[in-house]
DNA sequence: TGTACATCAGTGAACGCGCGTTCACTGATGTAC
DNA sequence: TGTACATCAGTGAACGCGCGTTCACTGATGTAC
């Protein structure tokens, strides 16, 4: 039983909606499971009685919608703090992909239930959509760079699947099966990634394994020596 | 309401076992939700009253628990027949990761189930496992043909991400963000990871895009010329 | 071949619970006169 | 400055529901004699 609230002077009858929504969002990181934001937990939480709850949001879908709402855009936000930064597509990229694995991480909870529920307000929906285009505009820059060819869209869809997958299965499959080092998984999976969609459109349908494999050491020496002979991370 | 269930002959009571496993599973796919699967729904769908549920299976969870094994069990068992398909570790990779996806997008509500879901039981963590292990054992072997570089798990583990990934998204995101040509997403998704995963470790920390995108120019052409003057798939 | 009986598959009714939601209400507070 | 009143924030009690689970039971069936 948390103490009981004060209640809102009048005109600021509002206040009271942002107080369910933080306890709403808490519930769920204190507890990992959105079964567990109740209708009934989120008003004990927030020292007020359930009916209260319909003051301010349609039905327990709005509350959580809201919930929903609330870190799309954070993440939005964060987004394009990174492609404010400037630097080339290409890098801006990489660092969009560490920057959403690691707020998936920081909140897995809410990465996972925002990333299973479609979103069904038009609120939220634009906010899947304006981080996605973040992501689009990005990867269009790119190709028009010369370092991806091909579908931004496409593009774009392969690499949200990377950075996604990596996400996702760091939140939900127990250690047990993964390496110690998830820093390494997550730089791995992002320069696979990226290097990967660059590579993948210039290659042929087949290719012969031993030809792949040597064509990559020269080109991996070449670059090295380019760039002041750094060595590549082959640990 | 389905019609009543012949009760088993003597001796034949293991038989409802099965029966509640298929109803549990169809339910879970016809109506998209874990949350659908109750005693009762499973019970009704199997002709018979909630009691007899506990007869077969200690708890609810238990029963969800064995549905999930099954599913894994079953995914396990194509990639192994893949593997047995007895091609080179690059290919058989490639083609691990489709069976992978088509599977995930065959039985969308299970696979979001399995991979949402830590394995609670020692089979369903074993199950995990294997599924995992044909993935690392194929990994490395590629390491052996030096295509890759690095630790073979990290390596799966990032290769892992972008073939879950792909899949997770395209079962979670309504089509709306998404390319319309849903096999041109998977299919560059393998590209890139395998392609990626190749060429990432032999990269220097830092590349200029501009050499990148000439060297990687070079190397595609120098491939397509091998094997015979294919074009890259540039659509 | 007949019959008593142990065993087994499954039942019917009920339990307590927590859920989302509704309804008529209370009592503090700002405001109009 | 005082007071009546409309408004507003939040309440208390209850609703019907579906859930997981338990319990004592029923009645068919194979088996031992």
């Amino acid at each position: 039983m948390v103490t009981k609230r004060v209640r809102a002077r009048r005109g600021y009858g509002a206040l009271l909606g942002d107080e369910l929504l933080r306890a709403a969002e808490e519930l769920l990181i204190a507890t990992g499971s959105e079964d567990a934001v109740t209708v009934r937990a989120v008003a004990e939480a927030a020292g007020v009685t359930p009916p209260s709850v319909y003051r301010h949001f349609a039905d327990k879908e709005a509350l959580v919608e809201a919930v929903c709402l609330r870190v799309w855009t954070e993440l939005s936000q964060r987004l394009c703090a990174v492609v404010q930064e400037g630097r080339d597509p290409f890098t801006t990229l990489r660092r969009a992909a560490r920057v959403y694995i690691d707020f998936a991480l920081e909140h897995p909870v809410q990465y996972r239930t925002l990333i299973t529920r479609p979103a069904t307000g038009p609120e939220a929906a634009a906010a899947v959509s304006a981080c996605m285009e973040h992501f689009v505009d990005n990867v269009a820059a790119c190709v028009d760079d010369g370092v991806f060819q091909g579908d931004p869209r496409v593009l774009t869809a392969s690499l949200w699947s990377a950075v996604h997958g990596c996400a996702s299965l760091l939140i939900a499959q127990p250690l047990s099966h993964w390496p110690a080092d998830t820093d390494a998984v997550i730089e791995q999976t992002i320069r696979m990634a990226g290097f990967g969609a660059a590579l993948a459109s210039r290659l042929p349908r087949t290719v012969v394994t031993k030809d792949l494999a040597t064509s990559l050491d020269e080109l991996g020496s070449r670059l090295s020596a380019d760039t002041g002979g750094n060595h590549p991370e082959t640990a």
